[in-house]
DNA sequence: TAAATATTTGACCAAATGCTCATATATTGC
DNA sequence: GCAATATATGAGCATTTGGTCAAATATTTA
């Protein structure tokens, strides 16, 4: 068993547990993975982004209607979709000069439901 | 029934579909808790915690075992853990001069595997 | 007490982010 | 064709963010 000096000396080198190390290595997914879970939770982290996609778990809305709803400019209403349509998170079809948006599919809308739940308490 | 006409002057005060808007706004979270759902998503969204949060939903760990694991340094990792102590996501024990870290609860677990679940399809 | 060292913290800096503003594009109705 | 207008997009800008570096703090061991 280890002592604390050995620890300390081992920690000199960079982690200090070997076998947890090894366990958390084995726990921890691939670089692409993790950059692209990053990726996903960073576009639904944005408050903005969050109530246009809570917006469009209930209904289908078009870029005014978001931004009437969020409070914020049509236009950065526009680059917020942009950024969601790049993370697969929306879709939207074309109706003359309308676009109407909605989320592309099920597993956004438990994501948010998730983190929305765990909201709850003061913080 | 509206008219192409009529929706478009509508827009222009911002908002085309009432019935639509009120059902998403219903659907939208009061401003405190999509706050509380943001600052939760964004401490979780970075590549680096991504990374410790995964590691430690498999095993308690010190801050010089996280600075191995996640390749940065053990400056960088303890800025990083007190993000995520504030957010209450990990909590930690003292033993010694070491400092053992670890999820704060489970919910967090299901968020951060629900999150990299989601992003298994290259994108 | 003194040296070693794991962790924390503050100051600073470069990169990323989210907005505004101006402009471009596309579609509708005259 | 032309005016109106919903949406998209690029440039610019202020803020936020995630890191480094240096220094402070705390604990162990000699």
């Amino acid at each position: 068993m280890p002592t604390a000096l050995d620890r300390a000396a081992a920690c000199e080198e960079r982690g200090i547990h070997p076998e947890a190390l090894e366990k958390a290595r084995r726990a921890v997914p691939d670089e692409a993975r993790v950059a692209r879970a990053s990726s996903l939770l960073k576009a639904v982290s944005d408050p903005t982004r969050l109530r246009i996609l809570a917006a469009l778990a209930a209904t289908e809305l078009c870029v005014c209607d978001l931004a009437a709803l969020t409070g914020t400019s049509e236009s950065a209403v526009s680059h917020q979709l942009r950024l969601l349509r790049e993370e697969r998170l929306v879709t939207f079809r074309k109706e003359g000069r309308l676009a109407y948006y909605r989320l592309m599919d099920h597993h956004v809308t438990e994501l948010i439901r998730s983190a929305l739940e765990h909201a709850q308490e003061p913080g």
